[in-house]
DNA sequence: ATAACCTACAATCAAATGGTTGTAGATAGC
DNA sequence: GCTATCTACAACCATTTGATTGTAGGTTAT
């Protein structure tokens, strides 16, 4: 009963990560360009802090990943953290796919009983 | 910056809405079968008002709708919904693809300097 | 009508989130 | 060496989240 995996873990950071325009922007930024984590916080009227904040998230969240370059910690946006969440998306319309085929299953063999209590939306 | 526009806030939701395990299972259920609030809210161990109120979040991120049917709301997972999630996620992809064409573009037309300095990975 | 059931919603509470400031450690440049 | 810059991290604060219990209204069945 919704198991609470270590992947249905990262599933939750994936998504919680990606709920805050905020991060999505980086995200976004660090998949285009190198920024320096200062160089992303200076894209924003939020502190310094806070952006980090965020990229430490996003991080963890595998959806970005620092290495360092001098001082700096430059930020790099990973795609395959996005055919993760892809692939998640991918489950919910799986199942909906067995309902419907299950649904032409039933229509497709009509020899129990009529299909007049089909409530069709 | 950051725009926070109405798409922004539906966003927000929308992957707010799936960074629950819960939520998660109760939207893969719903796209699977009818299930009214209650019998959702038997499946698992929380209280009937814990479920009711994921269902009220799901509902405002637009991944499920609810009808009622007698004394009961069916609960209806939405496909369209993960379209929009999906779309979402196309987005990132496509900025790392504009990295990736300009990169190209620099490789063939080494007419002004030698890529020396170039820092892949 | 009465009992049982389903839902809605308010009040409450602990924990997580998103933000701030401040302090401290490395590194680069003069 | 000194200064400016970049980062990390702690402490703190307001708001939101996830969950609870309780109350009330509507529907079904007996």
């Amino acid at each position: 009963m919704v198991v609470d995996s270590a992947d249905e873990k990262q599933a939750d950071r994936l998504f919680r990560a990606l709920a805050n325009p905020t991060r999505r922007d980086i995200v976004k930024r660090s998949m285009r360009d190198d920024y320096s984590v200062s160089a992303l916080a200076r894209c924003y009227t939020t502190s310094f802090a806070a952006v980090q904040k965020h990229v430490a998230l996003l991080e963890a969240a595998r959806l970005v990943s620092k290495r360092p370059r001098g001082r700096e910690q430059i930020v790099r946006g990973n795609t395959e953290a996005i055919e993760t969440a892809r692939r998640l998306l991918d489950q919910f319309e799986e199942v909906w796919r067995e309902r419907i085929d299950l649904f032409d299953k039933v229509l497709n063999q009509p020899e129990k009983e009529g299909p007049d209590a089909g409530d069709q939306h």
